[in-house]
DNA sequence: TGGAGATTAGGACGTTTGTCCTAAATTAGT
DNA sequence: ACTAATTTAGGACAAACGTCCTAATCTCCA
């Protein structure tokens, strides 16, 4: 069995409390206690909260393109493949109504802190735009492709705001559809 | 000349501080120190960092009613009263830009530490939700009238987040256009 | 004018924070 | 089996945190 390693275990547990909890919230402490692990043998992996932090984004980042590629696998058609996208608001709905998005909220927080990692973290929401953007452009929509990938991920990013808020489970499936419908209403082929 | 209390001047600054820093990473010697006060003099009016967010919270609660109040007695017709929200998105576009949405980010942060005051801090949206809603319904949405207001919201909640994390100003003045076009396109009177 | 109450000043407390250090234990290669 | 490198343990540090305290000052009404 691949043992996982102890810098990856630290990696995929500071992922989980810098969304549940915040990454300034989240203390050292917390992510060793979390582990069972002292201190100094955190240390030995990270020496700074930003060194966590980056390789948590890069952590993000590789899981995120391993999904869009995935999604390219076992989705031909592009409106199925952001179909899958708008999927991610009702298969994680229970997380988003008490935590919000990961990217959003992430992006936010570094934004308020002026972190420095505040670029790196966009980076997550551009590897989406991006994809989204590629998908439109294969369903004809042209010049408009980025425009149309923006306002996707925008919609999502405001069902996951409202959703976590209100806690409101109907209204996750209600905007969800909601998409959909709207990707039907497209004028699509051409500029 | 009405001289601003001392405790108003702390509201004030700890409501821009939380919006623009974060509640977490604001400290009282943070808003102490932008005001000049000593520590002393700010717990006589403050005694715990909620007993501070409270207040802020009560202040944005009352500045939100009042402005919502005056849309009312500016704008006679629904339509044009839905516009002014959706113009705050455009007058307030640097400070979005550079800090998100301030009722969506703090929101957020709350239900991330588990704060006894997300529920208060959701009162804001609620405000807006409430109101939108009574507009919708002035308008002939009838049943559907909440539905819509939820969406307007969720609406700039999401434009606020992506502008934020792109600082794109064309990208808010493209969907606050689109929530203008969404809004003629709307089937209206009735259920 | 005097005295009560509100306001301000600033020191002090115990914790927790991020960071750093040394030393022991484990692992890996020869 | 011996060495070298990696990994783990846990103590120590200054700084900052929220909170509390007492003493001085100001304000205002009797």
């Amino acid at each position: 069995m691949p043992k996982v390693s102890t810098r990856n275990r630290i990696i995929q547990k500071a992922d989980t409390l810098f969304y549940e909890v915040g990454f300034e919230a989240t203390s050292f402490a917390d992510i060793a206690a979390a582990l069972g692990l002292s201190r100094g043998n955190f240390y030995h992996h990270f020496r700074t909260k930003d060194e966590i932090l980056d390789a948590v984004i890069a952590y993000r980042l590789d899981k995120t393109w391993a999904m869009l590629s995935a999604w390219e696998d076992t989705s031909p058609a592009p409106r199925n493949r952001i179909l899958c996208f708008v999927r991610i608001l009702i298969v994680n709905r229970d997380k988003i109504m008490a935590f919000g998005c990961p990217v959003g909220t992430l992006s936010a927080e570094l934004a308020k802190l002026n972190h420095a990692a505040h670029g790196r973290a966009t980076e997550i929401f551009a590897l989406f735009r991006d994809w989204l953007t590629s998908q439109f452009r294969a369903l004809g929509a042209g010049k408009q492709a980025e425009a149309h990938a923006l306002h996707v991920l925008s919609w999502s990013q405001g069902v996951a705001s409202i959703a976590a808020a209100f806690r409101d489970d109907a209204f996750i499936h209600r905007e969800a559809a909601g998409i959909a419908d709207w990707l039907d209403t497209l004028k699509l082929q051409g500029d």
